[in-house]
DNA sequence: TGGCTACTTGGCTATTTAGCCAAATATGTC
DNA sequence: GACATATTTGGCTAAATAGCCAAGTAGCCA
């Protein structure tokens, strides 16, 4: 009796791991928005080119933005707008979290 | 003009960081169900106990799960079951990976 | 008290990841 | 072709993470 963990939670992890950074959750906030090249997400995040490159490419990978090359810039799209959906949910979780922390002040200071 | 990552974007990883692992997906999937000890999924993991008893105090640091003792186990539950809506979008993801890897191969053999 | 079961914590190693710099590639312009 | 711009790739180091084993803690029962 074991190892029920399967080839499915691999790949839902491999997705999920792809957004579990701040640059990249950035990045999926901005796109939401519309395309953007590389250079545009570069300077608004503030990191070394070759450093969001990367990010890009993780993103890319796990299939949730989609590149498309125009002239010399490369232009990203969000490939599943549901993502955003999901940021919803995490941000019910830091509310629950918060409400929790608060009580745990209030309960204290009694 | 730069660093537009913030801490919003720190929070949210730092949650979707907590999910970002079979095991503990597989927990989330498990808790979905209804109420588990600590024992019951060490068994169908199948890993050592120290290792899932880690990977639950990493879904409770993040506010995923919450936990609390009767007799002498430890029973988790979830949180926020909006989890699993989250989880239906990463299989979209899936889905669209499956079906451009399909014309990829399609679109090869002609 | 002593011993049992259930779980967590500490300590260690191996692996993965993030970030920078430097170098390579690709496109567009003169 | 030479050169500029935009982006990626390779190489490296520092930091984070997963996993095991061994030791510690907590509740229950005799």
């Amino acid at each position: 009796m074991a190892n029920r963990v399967n080839t499915k939670h691999e790949a839902w992890a491999r997705i999920i791991k792809a957004l579990a950074h701040p640059s990249r959750l950035f990045i999926i906030e901005e796109l939401q928005k519309g395309e953007r090249c590389a250079g545009d997400l570069t300077e608004m995040i503030g990191a070394d080119a070759s450093t969001v490159s990367k990010h890009l490419s993780v993103l890319k990978n796990a299939g949730l933005v989609a590149d498309e090359k125009r002239a010399n810039s490369i232009y990203y799209t969000l490939r599943c707008p549901c993502i955003l959906d999901f940021i919803g949910c995490v941000e019910e979780v830091l509310s629950a979290n918060a409400k929790e922390h608060a009580n745990i002040l209030k309960c204290c200071k009694k």
